[in-house]
DNA sequence: GTGAAAGCGCTAACAT
DNA sequence: ATGTTAGCGCTTTCAC
């Protein structure tokens, strides 16, 4: 537990130069600069953060809030955060933050507040007007990645053109019966990814001629909800779609479970799309609109730090360039199921035309 | 950003007071406390938690060392702890450790040294004598999750008997040319589960009279490493053993996947068994060795907070029970796949009676 | 029950 | 290039 003053005592200099001569600011002769360096190396002394933060203001640390740790995109953007924080020479101090208000406001009101902090990064987190008014509250650099608040750096794919890209590329298969697998939007963690990815969906039907219908199921954005609202949705023939555009890979992938239980085959009774381009993405053969979560995450690290040295803190909205990474899940749609849709609800011998599931 | 000097100002008292007041150290008259609490509030103070660390030595952060964020064990252990200490007014900083040395070094050296932990909670991370010296030598508690290092406090399940349930389960359906796709031993952030769970199959092995033979194939951790290496195992008609006992859960499902790729029925022609107890587990069918990782954090985390209370820090080690789930991916071997294993390697035809998967 | 004062360990003017 | 001085914002003796 050697002190700074220890260090000074023992190379014969001031507290003062001792500090220059360890951090490297300031001006420090060579030779005093290595009695220094070895006096600290003798001691085994290392500074306190905590007493240089107290002085300096700056903590050398950005707070990371997160509902999630465990789902891909979540984590994913996490390690891209931690591997450039540490570059830097940051640590990173995480908050994961879900609905529970209590929990919330414990974590804007007590956790991040204290001083600790010199920036913040949010992932796909819906802020309330409060909780943005405390962040700003705290004076540091505030980066949303996945999403936009107003009045804070944000960093993002755009979801609009993502759900757009996902679902022309059904279409151009010739796919006339799509259905969007997509996040509730009431959830609290929304934030407009869901709606943005219906809208862009929407679009492209639009665009395709194809009239609004009953085209979208609010899924958990986990396998086992995709797993579990597919199976529901296949399972009945008569709203059985040639095509799924899944709001994320998960989703997808639990789709495309679903369709095997179901003894559907993927793709050539269905096509799956989906976001994200995980690791497993590639193992289903799944499509999927590439969104690269580690580099976002490393991109909101430079925003922010960008920010902290910024004379005058503005905003930015950065937008990440997206992919369509096509494998085996999309194929054109069967003969059999492009049936005018209106006769799926008259002609039961439309649905009686394909194996039956429900058994 | 109002001070405590502030808030005392305000409420017509003493620094002193204030600090009690707020903190609830010592004894303040309802009162007084009244009036400096309504004053706080009114100025919007919160403390500094870096003056107070300073003052106080204590910092209530825990650093958490993990070499990934993204696989299942990992990200639930950190959600477990995340969950105990922000319960208790802890944040949690996380540092990501993983095979690169000179990241390593940084981490140990500099990032976990500056005072700024009041424990450690390392999961499932292999440490050289210098790291743990380096640990040690904060001063601090510090506790292993998921396997035992010594000198610290440890939790973990057993992971001999784990490993060792496990493959008796498969022995007493009649397995007996059972193969572990497990961690390879070599690997940096080991730690000995991966020998311990290699020791306790060959354990029950041996109980059961099966000499030691070509039964351990070093698998990365991950569905698509469990993949790629069943896939291999599988395929050839010679090798392929009628049951599985995977490491984790994610080899257990890439197996289960390259199963299904290659035609074989799970668990008619291969049975599966694995370590975790994930949800895709669940969804899998898959038989496992339950191990709640978010309880080990959990734990973890009363375990660091009781030794820093504790006069004398002593270590303790911690062994979580464990359950065998058995779902529907193990059942008694098929007939066919029983020849005398003295066969494999002569009669060809034995290995042609079986569908060949190499074409 | 409350206040005065000391100081945690460092950095940043300001001198020299 | 180096030393002196003054705090950063709190907690904590020690008096009263």
């Amino acid at each position: 537990m050697a002190s700074l003053a220890d260090v000074a005592r023992l190379a014969g200099v001031s507290k003062a130069t001792a500090s220059r001569a360890l951090s490297g600011a300031g001006e420090v002769s060579p030779s005093t600069r290595e009695r220094v360096v070895s006096a600290a190396a003798e001691l085994g002394f290392v500074a306190s953060s905590t007493a240089a933060s107290l002085v300096t203001g700056r903590t050398r640390n950005v707070g990371v809030v997160s509902p999630f740790v465990s789902r891909w995109y979540f984590s994913e953007v996490i390690e891209g955060v931690e591997e450039a924080l540490i570059r830097e020479g940051y640590d990173l101090t995480l908050f994961r933050v879900q609905e529970d208000p209590s929990r919330r406001q414990r974590v804007f009101d007590y956790f991040l507040v204290r001083k600790r902090v010199d920036a913040v990064i949010t992932i796909a987190v819906a802020l309330s007007p409060d909780e943005v008014a405390a962040l700003r509250a705290l004076g540091r650099p505030v980066v949303g990645v996945g999403g936009g608040i107003p009045g804070m750096s944000s960093l993002q794919i755009d979801d609009v053109a993502a759900a757009r890209l996902a679902t022309e590329h059904l279409l151009s298969l010739g796919h006339r019966h799509i259905v969007h697998l997509g996040g509730d939007q009431t959830e609290q963690m929304d934030f407009h990814i869901h709606s943005q990815r219906l809208a862009g969906f929407r679009q492209a039907l639009a665009g395709a001629g194809i009239p609004p219908h009953d085209d979208f199921l609010a899924t958990p954005l986990t396998i086992p909800g995709g797993f579990q609202v597919a199976l529901d949705l296949l399972g009945d023939p008569r709203r059985r779609p040639t095509a799924i555009f899944a709001a994320s890979d998960e989703i997808a992938i639990g789709a495309i479970m679903a369709a095997g239980r179901l003894g559907i085959r993927v793709p050539q009774e269905l096509s799956v799309v989906g976001i994200d381009d995980h690791e497993l993405s590639e193992m289903h053969g799944l499509t999927t609109v590439r969104q690269v979560p580690r580099e976002q995450g490393e991109l909101a690290v430079s925003l922010a730090l960008e920010a902290m040295s910024a004379p005058a803190p503005e905003t930015r909205d950065v937008a990440l360039p997206i992919t369509l990474v096509v494998r085996s899940s999309t194929a054109a749609p069967p003969e059999r199921t492009t049936l005018p849709r209106e006769s799926h609800g008259h002609v039961v011998r439309a649905g009686a035309d394909l194996p039956d599931r429900d058994a």
